[in-house]
DNA sequence: TTACTTGCAAACGCTTTGCACGCAC
DNA sequence: GTGCGTGCAAAGCGTTTGCAAGTAA
């Protein structure tokens, strides 16, 4: 399906780092962590190596919630909860209900492959320092 | 709970430009629009407007799928469905599944508020066209 | 009158890209 | 050896913002 995809120092590290996290990190993130590894790395290659494994299905582009994209190393399909107040993404641990695309399938017509799925609101600690009014 | 919110000609332009179309434009379509009835309104004005709409509840800003935002006028949650050939956006007509934010706030013990479900896959049009090999 | 909103244009931040060199295969 | 991948830096592009002037309340 896709090309050639030459297996380099730099694509190997970025995944690795991606699959031994359980943050949900930005580019930049990853950019950082992969300097430690690779120290001439650069931010360009970081961003192909993001998208040429994002196209061949080995990571999760997940852009919204902000106004960059977060990479998620676990590519089988889950939920994510988004802090409105913290900005972090937590993953959701409930089943992944794939009859819904069944029902859009039959609803719409459309060819519909998978789907997605975003909770708003605020996390344990935000939630905590609101209700204790002001926490510093 | 927002600011005074001044009702201004360009606030209402805008308002009116995104309630009554049926498709989810970006800011940029909004301006195009917006000028044929405001000749002098500027991008920044369009931009700035779009955000106070959206802070108040007014409109919904989708930010998945491509680079840039789309608007849509109708703020009671409802799902999308992007097709990954046209990158048209359509609104899909079934429930919103209210339950599931109980569901995950039971889980995860966090504040949900609401969720958003995006479906991906290729429409109708999309489809045939690739069906009948290539088109053209 | 007051201070929120505007038009303009520059700046911003994330991401992409052109180029020549390097390296996986 | 071939041509895909890289480092570097500049450009791209959607969006935001500082400022002085305009205008809704």
């Amino acid at each position: 399906m896709s090309k050639a995809t030459r297996m380099t120092k730099q694509k190997k590290v970025i995944l690795d780092i991606l699959r031994n996290t359980d943050c949900h990190p930005s580019a930049d993130w990853v950019y950082e962590q992969a300097r430690k590894l690779v120290p001439d790395i650069s931010l360009g290659t970081v961003y192909r190596n993001l998208n040429v494994l994002r196209d061949s299905g080995h990571i999760l582009e997940l852009n919204y919630g902000s106004t960059y994209s977060r990479y998620d190393g676990h590519a089988e399909n889950h939920y994510h909860f988004y802090c409105e107040k913290c900005h972090q993404l937590f993953n959701v641990k409930i089943p992944v209900y794939e009859g819904l695309d069944k029902l859009v399938k039959e609803t719409t017509g459309f060819d519909v492959k998978n789907h997605r799925m975003e909770f708003y609101g605020l996390c344990n600690d935000c939630k905590a320092s609101l209700s204790s009014s002001s926490s510093m």
